[in-house]
DNA sequence: TCGAATTTGTGCGTATGTATC
DNA sequence: GGATACATACGCACAAATTCG
Protein backbone atom coordinates (compact mmCIF):
# COMPACT_ATOMS: atom_id res chain seq x y z
CA UNK A 1 0.00 0.00 0.00
CA UNK A 2 2.03 3.19 1.46
CA UNK A 3 5.53 2.77 0.44
CA UNK A 4 7.40 5.61 1.32
CA UNK A 5 5.91 8.55 -0.42
CA UNK A 6 2.37 10.35 -0.73
CA UNK A 7 -1.59 8.99 -0.39
CA UNK A 8 -1.80 6.59 -3.34
CA UNK A 9 -5.47 9.10 -3.96
CA UNK A 10 -3.02 12.41 -4.34
CA UNK A 11 -0.98 9.88 -6.98
CA UNK A 12 -3.97 8.64 -8.66
CA UNK A 13 -5.51 12.48 -9.14
CA UNK A 14 -1.82 13.63 -10.12
CA UNK A 15 -1.73 11.24 -12.91
CA UNK A 16 -4.84 11.96 -14.39
CA UNK A 17 -4.77 16.07 -14.13
CA UNK A 18 -1.43 15.35 -15.69
CA UNK A 19 -3.41 13.89 -18.81
CA UNK A 20 -5.80 16.60 -18.31
CA UNK A 21 -3.66 19.58 -18.57
CA UNK A 22 -1.03 18.05 -21.61
CA UNK A 23 -3.99 17.74 -23.65
CA UNK A 24 -4.12 13.35 -23.75
CA UNK A 25 -7.37 13.71 -22.10
CA UNK A 26 -9.09 17.07 -23.91
CA UNK A 27 -12.06 18.91 -22.75
CA UNK A 28 -15.42 17.13 -22.64
CA UNK A 29 -14.25 13.96 -22.47
CA UNK A 30 -14.94 10.90 -20.18
CA UNK A 31 -12.46 9.65 -17.63
CA UNK A 32 -12.00 6.52 -16.51
CA UNK A 33 -14.83 5.14 -14.68
CA UNK A 34 -13.96 4.69 -11.40
CA UNK A 35 -14.30 0.68 -11.71
CA UNK A 36 -11.49 1.11 -14.73
CA UNK A 37 -9.49 3.26 -12.08
CA UNK A 38 -9.68 0.81 -9.35
CA UNK A 39 -8.13 -1.40 -12.22
CA UNK A 40 -5.74 0.70 -14.12
CA UNK A 41 -4.09 1.95 -10.49
CA UNK A 42 -4.68 -1.17 -9.00
CA UNK A 43 -6.17 0.45 -5.95
CA UNK A 44 -9.27 0.30 -4.33
CA UNK A 45 -12.80 1.89 -4.83
CA UNK A 46 -12.67 4.70 -2.29
CA UNK A 47 -8.80 5.72 -3.35
CA UNK A 48 -10.45 5.73 -7.17
CA UNK A 49 -13.69 7.66 -5.90
CA UNK A 50 -11.01 10.35 -3.52
CA UNK A 51 -8.79 10.88 -6.41
CA UNK A 52 -11.83 12.31 -8.53
CA UNK A 53 -12.91 13.88 -5.76
CA UNK A 54 -10.11 16.15 -5.77
CA UNK A 55 -9.88 16.89 -9.13
CA UNK A 56 -13.60 18.05 -8.70
CA UNK A 57 -12.89 20.38 -6.02
CA UNK A 58 -9.75 21.77 -8.09
CA UNK A 59 -12.54 22.34 -10.55
CA UNK A 60 -10.83 20.02 -13.64
CA UNK A 61 -13.82 17.77 -14.12
CA UNK A 62 -17.32 17.51 -13.02
CA UNK A 63 -19.15 14.48 -12.38
CA UNK A 64 -22.31 13.85 -13.91
CA UNK A 65 -24.73 11.08 -12.31
CA UNK A 66 -25.07 8.21 -13.48
CA UNK A 67 -23.05 9.33 -16.93
CA UNK A 68 -19.36 9.69 -15.89
CA UNK A 69 -16.72 12.05 -15.17
CA UNK A 70 -16.01 14.55 -17.52
CA UNK A 71 -13.19 16.90 -18.22
CA UNK A 72 -14.36 20.66 -18.12
CA UNK A 73 -13.80 23.21 -20.64
CA UNK A 74 -11.45 26.02 -19.04
CA UNK A 75 -11.91 29.20 -21.07
CA UNK A 76 -9.13 31.19 -22.00
CA UNK A 77 -9.83 34.31 -19.61
CA UNK A 78 -10.79 37.94 -20.86
CA UNK A 79 -8.09 40.64 -19.59
CA UNK A 80 -9.85 43.83 -18.27
CA UNK A 81 -7.29 46.08 -18.20
CA UNK A 82 -7.45 48.92 -15.02
CA UNK A 83 -4.06 51.06 -15.60
CA UNK A 84 -5.53 54.14 -14.03
CA UNK A 85 -5.31 55.86 -16.88
CA UNK A 86 -8.86 55.75 -18.40
CA UNK A 87 -9.02 57.32 -22.06
CA UNK A 88 -11.27 59.97 -22.22
CA UNK A 89 -14.02 58.29 -23.35
CA UNK A 90 -14.33 55.34 -21.23
CA UNK A 91 -16.50 54.87 -18.08
CA UNK A 92 -16.50 51.99 -16.03
CA UNK A 93 -14.68 48.54 -16.34
CA UNK A 94 -16.66 47.15 -18.31
CA UNK A 95 -16.90 49.88 -21.22
CA UNK A 96 -13.52 50.59 -21.17
CA UNK A 97 -12.99 47.13 -21.95
CA UNK A 98 -15.32 47.15 -24.90
CA UNK A 99 -13.78 49.80 -26.34
CA UNK A 100 -10.76 48.64 -25.72
CA UNK A 101 -11.70 45.00 -28.09
CA UNK A 102 -14.22 46.83 -29.89
CA UNK A 103 -17.15 44.42 -28.71
CA UNK A 104 -20.51 45.42 -27.79
CA UNK A 105 -22.38 45.15 -25.04
CA UNK A 106 -25.44 46.62 -23.24
CA UNK A 107 -26.29 47.00 -19.46
CA UNK A 108 -29.17 47.41 -17.49
CA UNK A 109 -29.56 49.25 -14.29
CA UNK A 110 -32.15 49.70 -11.66
CA UNK A 111 -31.17 52.34 -8.84
CA UNK A 112 -32.83 52.80 -5.41
CA UNK A 113 -32.24 55.10 -2.06
CA UNK A 114 -31.63 53.34 0.98
CA UNK A 115 -29.48 53.79 4.37
CA UNK A 116 -26.24 52.74 4.43
CA UNK A 117 -25.28 49.31 6.12
CA UNK A 118 -22.58 49.80 8.09
CA UNK A 119 -19.72 47.86 5.38
CA UNK A 120 -21.40 50.50 3.05
CA UNK A 121 -20.87 53.81 5.14
CA UNK A 122 -17.46 52.74 6.15
CA UNK A 123 -16.10 52.61 2.75
CA UNK A 124 -17.66 55.84 1.82
CA UNK A 125 -16.68 57.28 5.00
CA UNK A 126 -20.45 57.98 5.92
CA UNK A 127 -22.06 57.89 8.97
CA UNK A 128 -24.51 54.25 8.83
CA UNK A 129 -27.87 55.13 8.02
CA UNK A 130 -27.23 57.85 6.02
CA UNK A 131 -28.97 58.04 2.62
CA UNK A 132 -27.26 56.62 -0.75
CA UNK A 133 -28.26 55.79 -4.03
CA UNK A 134 -27.75 52.11 -5.05
CA UNK A 135 -27.77 50.91 -8.68
CA UNK A 136 -27.26 47.40 -9.64
CA UNK A 137 -25.65 46.72 -12.66
CA UNK A 138 -26.13 43.91 -15.33
CA UNK A 139 -24.12 44.35 -17.89
CA UNK A 140 -24.04 41.62 -20.72
CA UNK A 141 -21.71 40.58 -24.10
CA UNK A 142 -23.74 39.25 -26.97
CA UNK A 143 -26.90 39.14 -24.85
CA UNK A 144 -24.62 36.83 -22.23
CA UNK A 145 -24.43 38.21 -18.63
CA UNK A 146 -20.89 38.66 -17.72
CA UNK A 147 -20.22 41.19 -14.85
CA UNK A 148 -22.65 42.06 -11.64
CA UNK A 149 -22.67 45.60 -9.96
CA UNK A 150 -23.52 47.33 -7.31
CA UNK A 151 -22.66 51.08 -6.43
CA UNK A 152 -23.45 53.27 -3.53
CA UNK A 153 -23.50 57.11 -3.85
CA UNK A 154 -23.96 59.25 -0.63
CA UNK A 155 -26.73 61.76 -1.57
CA UNK A 156 -25.01 64.54 0.15
CA UNK A 157 -22.55 64.11 -2.60
CA UNK A 158 -25.16 63.46 -5.58
CA UNK A 159 -28.74 64.87 -4.06
CA UNK A 160 -30.70 67.41 -5.95
CA UNK A 161 -28.31 67.52 -8.77
CA UNK A 162 -29.14 66.35 -12.49
CA UNK A 163 -26.83 63.20 -11.63
CA UNK A 164 -28.30 62.04 -9.06
CA UNK A 165 -29.43 59.08 -10.77
CA UNK A 166 -26.44 57.60 -12.55
CA UNK A 167 -28.66 56.15 -15.47
CA UNK A 168 -30.88 58.92 -16.29
CA UNK A 169 -30.13 62.18 -17.93
CA UNK A 170 -28.32 63.58 -20.58
CA UNK A 171 -25.08 62.16 -18.73
CA UNK A 172 -26.76 58.59 -18.29
CA UNK A 173 -24.24 56.16 -18.16
CA UNK A 174 -21.57 58.44 -18.74
CA UNK A 175 -19.45 56.76 -16.10
CA UNK A 176 -18.25 57.84 -12.43
CA UNK A 177 -15.94 60.68 -13.42
CA UNK A 178 -17.60 62.26 -15.97
CA UNK A 179 -20.71 62.57 -13.71
CA UNK A 180 -19.22 63.52 -11.07
CA UNK A 181 -17.45 66.15 -12.98
CA UNK A 182 -20.29 67.77 -13.93
CA UNK A 183 -21.56 68.50 -10.59
CA UNK A 184 -17.87 70.10 -10.06
CA UNK A 185 -16.57 66.93 -8.30
CA UNK A 186 -13.11 66.27 -9.38
CA UNK A 187 -12.16 62.45 -8.76
CA UNK A 188 -8.75 61.99 -8.83
CA UNK A 189 -8.28 58.81 -7.02
CA UNK A 190 -9.51 55.12 -7.15
CA UNK A 191 -8.77 52.08 -5.10
CA UNK A 192 -9.57 48.60 -5.56
CA UNK A 193 -9.82 45.84 -3.69
CA UNK A 194 -9.74 42.58 -5.01
CA UNK A 195 -11.07 39.21 -3.46
CA UNK A 196 -12.44 35.95 -4.12
CA UNK A 197 -14.50 33.37 -3.11
CA UNK A 198 -17.14 31.00 -4.33
CA UNK A 199 -20.00 32.75 -6.22
CA UNK A 200 -23.07 32.80 -4.09
CA UNK A 201 -26.20 30.85 -5.53
CA UNK A 202 -27.56 34.25 -6.64
CA UNK A 203 -24.79 35.46 -8.31
CA UNK A 204 -24.14 32.11 -10.60
CA UNK A 205 -27.39 32.45 -11.80
CA UNK A 206 -26.82 35.70 -12.67
CA UNK A 207 -23.73 35.16 -14.64
CA UNK A 208 -24.30 31.51 -16.09
CA UNK A 209 -22.23 29.71 -13.86
CA UNK A 210 -22.18 26.42 -12.42
CA UNK A 211 -22.61 26.05 -8.47
CA UNK A 212 -19.80 26.07 -7.03
CA UNK A 213 -18.19 28.58 -9.15
CA UNK A 214 -15.60 30.94 -8.24
CA UNK A 215 -16.16 34.84 -8.81
CA UNK A 216 -13.56 37.82 -8.23
CA UNK A 217 -15.51 40.12 -6.29
CA UNK A 218 -13.70 44.05 -6.88
CA UNK A 219 -14.48 46.94 -4.10
CA UNK A 220 -13.86 50.21 -6.26
CA UNK A 221 -14.31 53.01 -4.49
CA UNK A 222 -13.25 56.68 -5.92
CA UNK A 223 -12.18 59.28 -4.31
CA UNK A 224 -12.67 63.02 -5.16
CA UNK A 225 -10.04 65.22 -2.76
CA UNK A 226 -9.95 62.62 -0.08
CA UNK A 227 -13.59 61.88 -0.16
CA UNK A 228 -15.09 58.79 -0.78
CA UNK A 229 -17.82 60.12 -3.93
CA UNK A 230 -18.88 56.76 -4.96
CA UNK A 231 -18.28 52.56 -4.44
CA UNK A 232 -19.26 49.60 -5.72
CA UNK A 233 -18.66 45.94 -6.00
CA UNK A 234 -17.72 44.42 -9.40
CA UNK A 235 -18.69 40.46 -9.40
CA UNK A 236 -17.15 38.29 -12.43
CA UNK A 237 -16.82 34.86 -12.86
CA UNK A 238 -13.00 33.98 -12.17
CA UNK A 239 -12.45 32.04 -14.75
CA UNK A 240 -13.68 33.98 -17.74
CA UNK A 241 -11.76 37.36 -16.35
CA UNK A 242 -8.49 38.62 -15.13
CA UNK A 243 -8.09 42.03 -13.69
CA UNK A 244 -4.78 43.28 -14.72
CA UNK A 245 -2.53 46.60 -13.09
CA UNK A 246 -0.31 48.47 -14.88
CA UNK A 247 1.77 50.76 -11.98
CA UNK A 248 4.48 52.64 -12.33
CA UNK A 249 7.44 51.91 -10.28
CA UNK A 250 9.16 54.60 -8.23
CA UNK B 1 -28.97 3.94 11.03
CA UNK B 2 -31.32 6.38 9.10
CA UNK B 3 -34.29 7.43 11.34
CA UNK B 4 -35.63 10.00 9.19
CA UNK B 5 -34.03 12.45 6.40
CA UNK B 6 -30.57 13.74 7.05
CA UNK B 7 -27.92 11.16 6.32
CA UNK B 8 -26.09 11.34 9.89
CA UNK B 9 -22.73 12.68 9.18
CA UNK B 10 -24.83 16.28 8.54
CA UNK B 11 -26.78 15.38 11.43
CA UNK B 12 -23.35 15.33 13.90
CA UNK B 13 -21.99 18.50 11.74
CA UNK B 14 -24.55 20.43 12.21
CA UNK B 15 -24.26 19.65 15.76
CA UNK B 16 -20.71 20.54 15.91
CA UNK B 17 -21.21 23.51 13.60
CA UNK B 18 -23.77 24.85 15.99
CA UNK B 19 -21.42 24.82 18.62
CA UNK B 20 -18.83 26.46 16.76
CA UNK B 21 -20.72 29.68 15.93
CA UNK B 22 -22.52 29.90 19.07
CA UNK B 23 -18.92 29.84 20.66
CA UNK B 24 -19.25 26.67 22.78
CA UNK B 25 -16.61 25.56 21.34
CA UNK B 26 -14.43 28.54 20.79
CA UNK B 27 -11.46 28.81 18.42
CA UNK B 28 -8.19 26.83 19.21
CA UNK B 29 -10.31 24.64 21.34
CA UNK B 30 -10.25 20.96 20.42
CA UNK B 31 -13.43 19.42 18.72
CA UNK B 32 -14.29 16.05 20.52
CA UNK B 33 -12.27 13.12 19.18
CA UNK B 34 -13.57 10.59 16.40
CA UNK B 35 -13.78 8.04 19.15
CA UNK B 36 -15.62 10.10 21.55
CA UNK B 37 -18.21 11.59 18.70
CA UNK B 38 -18.40 7.82 18.13
CA UNK B 39 -20.06 7.49 21.76
CA UNK B 40 -21.65 10.52 22.12
CA UNK B 41 -23.52 10.41 18.72
CA UNK B 42 -23.58 6.73 19.05
CA UNK B 43 -22.45 6.61 15.39
CA UNK B 44 -20.05 4.80 13.48
CA UNK B 45 -15.97 6.01 13.10
CA UNK B 46 -16.87 6.87 9.07
CA UNK B 47 -19.82 8.67 10.26
CA UNK B 48 -17.76 10.53 12.73
CA UNK B 49 -14.73 11.11 10.40
CA UNK B 50 -16.92 12.68 7.53
CA UNK B 51 -18.29 14.85 10.07
CA UNK B 52 -15.04 16.26 10.96
CA UNK B 53 -14.29 16.18 7.02
CA UNK B 54 -17.51 18.52 6.19
CA UNK B 55 -16.60 21.03 9.15
CA UNK B 56 -13.31 21.05 7.18
CA UNK B 57 -14.31 21.38 3.74
CA UNK B 58 -16.18 24.19 5.09
CA UNK B 59 -12.90 26.08 7.06
CA UNK B 60 -14.02 26.00 10.50
CA UNK B 61 -11.94 23.31 11.85
CA UNK B 62 -8.58 22.14 11.02
CA UNK B 63 -7.15 18.54 12.03
CA UNK B 64 -3.81 18.06 13.44
CA UNK B 65 -2.46 14.78 13.12
CA UNK B 66 -2.20 12.70 16.28
CA UNK B 67 -2.98 15.65 18.33
CA UNK B 68 -6.99 16.40 17.57
CA UNK B 69 -9.42 18.37 15.51
CA UNK B 70 -9.12 22.52 16.36
CA UNK B 71 -11.65 25.21 15.62
CA UNK B 72 -9.93 27.70 13.29
CA UNK B 73 -9.67 31.35 14.12
CA UNK B 74 -12.27 33.57 11.58
CA UNK B 75 -9.83 34.91 8.93
CA UNK B 76 -10.12 38.65 8.87
CA UNK B 77 -8.99 38.97 5.00
CA UNK B 78 -5.44 41.34 5.17
CA UNK B 79 -4.64 43.99 3.19
CA UNK B 80 -2.10 43.45 0.34
CA UNK B 81 -0.97 47.30 -0.50
CA UNK B 82 -0.41 47.28 -3.93
CA UNK B 83 0.18 51.04 -4.76
CA UNK B 84 2.77 50.94 -7.32
CA UNK B 85 4.83 53.56 -5.24
CA UNK B 86 6.57 51.27 -3.25
CA UNK B 87 8.83 52.50 -0.07
CA UNK B 88 12.53 52.48 -0.34
CA UNK B 89 12.84 49.73 1.48
CA UNK B 90 10.10 47.80 0.53
CA UNK B 91 10.77 44.55 -1.66
CA UNK B 92 8.65 42.30 -3.12
CA UNK B 93 4.68 42.16 -1.71
CA UNK B 94 5.31 40.28 0.80
CA UNK B 95 7.85 42.39 2.19
CA UNK B 96 6.25 45.41 2.03
CA UNK B 97 2.91 44.01 3.91
CA UNK B 98 4.98 43.16 6.91
CA UNK B 99 6.56 46.57 6.90
CA UNK B 100 3.72 48.11 6.77
CA UNK B 101 2.09 46.01 9.68
CA UNK B 102 5.28 45.48 11.86
CA UNK B 103 4.92 41.53 11.84
CA UNK B 104 7.83 39.40 11.14
CA UNK B 105 8.03 36.72 8.31
CA UNK B 106 10.24 34.25 7.27
CA UNK B 107 11.01 32.54 4.03
CA UNK B 108 12.55 29.79 2.20
CA UNK B 109 13.75 29.42 -1.72
CA UNK B 110 15.37 27.27 -3.89
CA UNK B 111 16.45 28.22 -8.02
CA UNK B 112 16.75 26.58 -10.74
CA UNK B 113 17.78 27.17 -14.19
CA UNK B 114 15.67 25.75 -17.19
CA UNK B 115 13.95 26.54 -20.68
CA UNK B 116 11.34 28.81 -21.00
CA UNK B 117 8.04 27.16 -21.37
CA UNK B 118 5.15 29.00 -23.74
CA UNK B 119 3.31 30.58 -21.34
CA UNK B 120 6.92 32.22 -19.02
CA UNK B 121 8.50 32.76 -22.29
CA UNK B 122 5.36 34.74 -24.00
CA UNK B 123 5.00 36.65 -20.39
CA UNK B 124 8.56 37.12 -20.62
CA UNK B 125 8.59 38.52 -24.53
CA UNK B 126 11.20 36.00 -25.34
CA UNK B 127 11.45 32.97 -27.49
CA UNK B 128 10.28 29.62 -26.19
CA UNK B 129 12.79 27.45 -24.57
CA UNK B 130 15.45 30.21 -23.44
CA UNK B 131 17.43 29.85 -20.38
CA UNK B 132 15.97 31.25 -17.79
CA UNK B 133 16.12 31.27 -13.37
CA UNK B 134 13.51 29.99 -11.43
CA UNK B 135 13.28 30.36 -8.26
CA UNK B 136 10.11 29.29 -5.43
CA UNK B 137 9.56 30.97 -2.22
CA UNK B 138 7.49 30.26 0.61
CA UNK B 139 6.62 32.97 2.71
CA UNK B 140 6.02 32.24 6.36
CA UNK B 141 4.35 34.58 9.00
CA UNK B 142 4.88 33.62 12.43
CA UNK B 143 5.75 30.07 10.76
CA UNK B 144 2.49 29.39 9.10
CA UNK B 145 2.75 29.60 5.10
CA UNK B 146 0.82 32.29 3.72
CA UNK B 147 1.78 32.64 0.15
CA UNK B 148 3.49 30.75 -2.81
CA UNK B 149 5.75 32.40 -5.34
CA UNK B 150 7.83 31.37 -8.56
CA UNK B 151 9.69 33.34 -10.52
CA UNK B 152 11.16 33.79 -13.55
CA UNK B 153 14.07 35.87 -14.56
CA UNK B 154 15.59 35.70 -18.39
CA UNK B 155 19.64 34.65 -18.18
CA UNK B 156 19.92 37.12 -21.20
CA UNK B 157 19.04 39.31 -18.22
CA UNK B 158 20.97 38.12 -15.35
CA UNK B 159 23.13 35.94 -16.02
CA UNK B 160 27.09 36.11 -15.90
CA UNK B 161 26.07 38.90 -12.81
CA UNK B 162 25.98 38.96 -9.05
CA UNK B 163 22.57 38.78 -8.82
CA UNK B 164 21.75 35.80 -11.18
CA UNK B 165 20.25 33.87 -8.29
CA UNK B 166 17.82 36.24 -6.46
CA UNK B 167 18.73 35.14 -2.77
CA UNK B 168 22.31 34.80 -2.89
CA UNK B 169 25.47 37.27 -2.79
CA UNK B 170 25.09 40.86 -0.88
CA UNK B 171 21.75 41.73 -1.98
CA UNK B 172 19.93 38.40 -1.25
CA UNK B 173 16.46 38.74 -0.92
CA UNK B 174 16.88 42.44 -1.48
CA UNK B 175 13.63 42.30 -4.42
CA UNK B 176 13.82 42.61 -7.69
CA UNK B 177 13.97 46.57 -8.20
CA UNK B 178 17.17 46.60 -6.07
CA UNK B 179 18.81 43.87 -7.50
CA UNK B 180 18.13 44.60 -10.76
CA UNK B 181 19.38 48.44 -10.43
CA UNK B 182 22.57 46.86 -9.42
CA UNK B 183 23.07 45.70 -12.56
CA UNK B 184 22.08 49.00 -13.98
CA UNK B 185 18.72 47.62 -15.29
CA UNK B 186 15.95 50.19 -14.22
CA UNK B 187 12.50 48.76 -13.68
CA UNK B 188 9.98 51.16 -14.36
CA UNK B 189 7.03 49.75 -14.50
CA UNK B 190 5.23 46.19 -12.96
CA UNK B 191 1.98 44.84 -14.35
CA UNK B 192 -0.44 42.30 -12.43
CA UNK B 193 -3.12 40.42 -13.26
CA UNK B 194 -5.38 38.91 -10.79
CA UNK B 195 -7.25 35.62 -11.10
CA UNK B 196 -8.62 33.07 -8.80
CA UNK B 197 -9.58 29.60 -8.96
CA UNK B 198 -9.52 26.60 -6.74
CA UNK B 199 -6.31 25.69 -5.38
CA UNK B 200 -4.62 22.54 -6.26
CA UNK B 201 -4.06 20.24 -3.93
CA UNK B 202 -0.38 20.76 -3.50
CA UNK B 203 -0.68 24.41 -3.25
CA UNK B 204 -3.38 24.59 -0.48
CA UNK B 205 -1.56 21.53 1.24
CA UNK B 206 1.37 23.78 1.74
CA UNK B 207 -0.59 27.01 2.54
CA UNK B 208 -3.04 25.28 5.48
CA UNK B 209 -5.91 25.00 3.31
CA UNK B 210 -8.69 22.45 2.49
CA UNK B 211 -9.36 21.09 -0.89
CA UNK B 212 -11.57 23.12 -2.72
CA UNK B 213 -10.25 26.31 -1.39
CA UNK B 214 -9.82 29.65 -3.60
CA UNK B 215 -6.88 31.03 -4.51
CA UNK B 216 -6.13 34.07 -5.46
CA UNK B 217 -2.99 34.23 -8.50
CA UNK B 218 -1.44 37.51 -9.11
CA UNK B 219 0.91 37.02 -11.92
CA UNK B 220 3.27 39.98 -11.72
CA UNK B 221 5.89 41.02 -14.11
CA UNK B 222 8.47 43.88 -13.90
CA UNK B 223 9.33 45.77 -16.98
CA UNK B 224 12.68 47.95 -17.70
CA UNK B 225 12.17 50.18 -20.94
CA UNK B 226 9.95 48.24 -21.94
CA UNK B 227 11.47 44.48 -21.52
CA UNK B 228 10.38 42.16 -19.22
CA UNK B 229 13.02 41.28 -16.41
CA UNK B 230 11.23 38.93 -14.13
CA UNK B 231 7.73 37.75 -14.42
CA UNK B 232 6.12 35.89 -11.31
CA UNK B 233 3.30 33.63 -9.87
CA UNK B 234 2.27 34.56 -6.05
CA UNK B 235 -0.20 32.17 -4.88
CA UNK B 236 -2.32 32.88 -1.68
CA UNK B 237 -5.67 31.66 0.02
CA UNK B 238 -8.53 33.71 -0.84
CA UNK B 239 -9.90 33.85 2.07
CA UNK B 240 -7.20 35.50 3.81
CA UNK B 241 -5.77 37.87 1.77
CA UNK B 242 -7.28 40.71 -0.51
CA UNK B 243 -5.07 42.79 -3.09
CA UNK B 244 -5.79 46.26 -2.93
CA UNK B 245 -4.60 48.98 -5.91
CA UNK B 246 -4.73 52.83 -5.12
CA UNK B 247 -4.71 54.27 -8.65
CA UNK B 248 -5.05 58.41 -9.77
CA UNK B 249 -7.74 59.23 -12.22
CA UNK B 250 -6.64 60.78 -15.08
C1' DT C 1 -42.08 0.86 -23.56
C1' DC C 2 -39.52 -1.78 -20.79
C1' DG C 3 -35.61 -3.36 -18.57
C1' DA C 4 -30.83 -4.44 -17.84
C1' DA C 5 -26.20 -2.66 -17.39
C1' DT C 6 -23.26 1.11 -16.21
C1' DT C 7 -21.83 4.95 -13.44
C1' DT C 8 -21.87 8.39 -10.06
C1' DG C 9 -22.92 9.55 -5.36
C1' DT C 10 -23.75 8.42 -0.52
C1' DG C 11 -23.33 5.81 3.57
C1' DC C 12 -21.18 2.53 6.54
C1' DG C 13 -17.98 -0.82 9.17
C1' DT C 14 -13.35 -1.95 9.72
C1' DA C 15 -8.31 -2.14 9.59
C1' DT C 16 -3.92 -0.01 9.49
C1' DG C 17 -0.49 3.77 9.21
C1' DT C 18 1.52 7.57 11.49
C1' DA C 19 2.00 11.77 14.16
C1' DT C 20 1.68 13.69 18.85
C1' DC C 21 1.77 13.66 23.55
C1' DG D 1 7.07 2.93 24.94
C1' DG D 2 2.33 3.31 25.24
C1' DA D 3 -1.96 5.70 24.56
C1' DT D 4 -4.51 8.75 21.87
C1' DA D 5 -6.05 10.75 17.61
C1' DC D 6 -6.13 11.81 12.96
C1' DA D 7 -5.29 10.07 8.04
C1' DT D 8 -5.50 6.72 4.72
C1' DA D 9 -7.22 2.62 2.76
C1' DC D 10 -10.21 -1.45 1.76
C1' DG D 11 -14.58 -3.49 0.83
C1' DC D 12 -19.33 -3.48 0.60
C1' DA D 13 -24.23 -1.99 -0.12
C1' DC D 14 -27.58 0.78 -2.21
C1' DA D 15 -29.98 4.84 -4.42
C1' DA D 16 -30.43 7.72 -8.41
C1' DA D 17 -29.36 8.94 -12.99
C1' DT D 18 -28.13 7.64 -17.45
C1' DT D 19 -27.46 4.75 -21.49
C1' DC D 20 -28.65 1.45 -24.60
C1' DG D 21 -30.56 -2.59 -26.54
Amino acid sequence: MTFGEQPAYLRVASDLRQKIVNGSLPPHTRLPSQARIREEYGVSDTVALEARKVLMAEGLVEGRSGSGTYVRERPVPRRISRSGYRPPGGANPFRQEQAEEGARGTWESGSEQENAGAAVAARLGIPPGERVMRTRYVFRDAGEPMMLSTSWEPLSVTGRTPVMLPEEGPLGGCGVVERMAAIDVVVDNVVEEVGARPGLAEELLALGGVPGHVVMVVERTYFASGRAVETADVVVLADRFRIAYHLPVR
